[in-house]
RNA sequence: GCGGAUGGCUGGAUGACCGCGGGGCGCAAGCCUCGAGGAAAGUCCGGACUCCAUGAAGUAAGGGUGCCGGGUAACGCCCGGCGGGGGUAACCCCAGGGAAAGCGCCACAGAGAAGAGACUGCCUUGGUGUUCGGCCUAGCUGAACGCAAAGCCAAGGUGAGGGUGAAACGGUGGGGUAAGAGCCCACCACGGACCGGGCAACCGGGACGGUAUGGCAAGCCCCACCCGGAGCAAUGCCGAAUAGGGGCCUUUAGCGGAAAGGUCCGGAGUUCCAUCGCGCAAGCGAUGCCGGAGACCUCCGCGGGGACGCUUCAGCCCUUAGGCCCGGGUUGGUAGCUUGACCGCCCUGGUAACAGGUGCGGCAGAGGAAUGGUCAUCCAGAGGCGAAAGCCUUGGACAGAAUCCGGCUUACAGGCCAUCCGCGCAU
RNA sequence: GGCCCGUUCGUCUAUCGGUUAGGACACCUGGUUUUCAACCAGGUAAGAGGGGUUCGACUCCCCUACGGGCUG
């Protein structure tokens, strides 16, 4: 099973990184940072789009924030979109965040509950790959 | 067996890895434990709770409810009954008070739409011959028909027939009459003194009345009963930051005193409290050194004020300035916050709703918002292949707590249970 | 979360319970003009959905759906 031989082979680095990256995953409150992300570099994928930024102050955590509109469905469709894409940046965003940079994860109607969980991982890192890329 | 009615339950299960929110323990690492629904929904009713300072009574306006009895904290909810309607039945549905308090409306059609009306008709009496034609048209005259009616005119009787309409001022039959009419009679409908039953709604009987009372109150309204307003983004406390602003309204915005406690000062002592009393308990109350001060808090008296539609009263609560608007800043923490008119099983009372009892068990608390992600196996379900066993594929209803309860309404794949009704078959 | 309001032609809006639901803009057709615009004439086109009260409902009552507003 692919848990036991990742976790041997992050072993090292994850537990270094763990702690850190996940007290630097702070979730976005304001609607302020929302609107600023939205600006920002975009890669659209076929379960959800993905805005970045970098934010030009001195302080080094990565942000992440959620949106799923009235457009993906009821509050329960809603919800699990929300929740599906928290699990994915958890487990894909956030060993590769960049210090100092925001990230927002935007839902697609019916794309982003009912897609398979492995082609939503790939579209995160291929994404991550595109919005740092063209950045640099 | 088929079809139906009613009530209730359920709403995938187990495991693995990685995670999230609350609580407890721990210095920490971490460990343990709890973590969505029957509708959490719509926000349609009723409450608890908080603020508007509290309570009571009356009343205006506005709103709501509406057969009777009961249940409940309360309700527009529930239970039982009554009446009306539907269904072969089980059973279902009903905003179901008052139209003789008053106002209003009843289009079109129709004679007439509310203390109505007289179109076509029917009948009686009186008058007049009738119809057709011609002419010089208040009239004259010719022909045909007829000898007593019809027709026309006038006066009167009538409300039965026709036709209209959603609805036409009781219905059917008979008698009666000039023709008719509850004018009279029988039955039905209606009203109904009174009698019996029932707590009541109402039911049964019914002298008598000859018919009076058209419909609409989810039109205004009347009657009875109920209702103050706002809502946890209510309302407190703490902190940060900006500022130490501007405008308006009301106003007598105060006076006098005390020093047990807080506070302050000096000295002593102390800090998680101790002692005593009450209580089953949670808890509540009292006491806790000495001296001084009177600015502040507090307390007492007098005066003033207290918006909530208005008035009155009570209590003596709050206050000693209050309120509103603009501008500026913040968008944090904490309390409210989840054990309550609570839910399930059981026992007792009650037809039931429900009430009482105690025994056991259960009950999430976030705050840009947790309750999840992925995988595997199984279980319902659907489709295909197959004689069958079985195999393959697919696939899981409506839907996510936000202060909390009691209801209502709406959405809901599939499955299960109980009771009852109709039909058919067998015995 | 809480509290309110509203749904009528394609759009904006009228409408005492008694209609063929009125008007303006837009659209279509014809006329006028060399043509277009403007103008004239005519036409198409609507009661959010479901129940109830009533003889009769856009209107009155209830439920549902959708849309909008206010509130620290």
């Amino acid at each position: 099973m692919t848990p036991p031989g990742q976790s041997e082979l992050r072993d090292s680095p994850e537990t270094e990184l763990s702690a850190a990256v996940l007290s630097c995953l702070i979730v976005l409150r304001v609607r302020a940072d929302y609107l600023r992300a939205a600006q920002g570099r975009k890669a659209g994928t076929g379960g959800f789009l993905l805005q970045a930024r970098p934010r030009d102050d001195t302080d080094p955590s990565a942000r992440v924030g959620f949106t799923a509109s009235k457009k993906i469905g009821n509050a329960v469709f809603r919800n699990r979109a929300k929740r599906r894409l928290r699990a994915l940046a958890r487990e894909v965003l956030a060993p590769d965040a960049r210090p100092g940079w925001d990230y927002v994860l935007v839902a697609k109607p019916n794309a982003t509950v009912s897609r398979d969980y492995s082609l939503l991982q790939a579209d995160l890192r291929s994404a991550i790959a595109l919005v740092h890329k063209d950045r640099t």
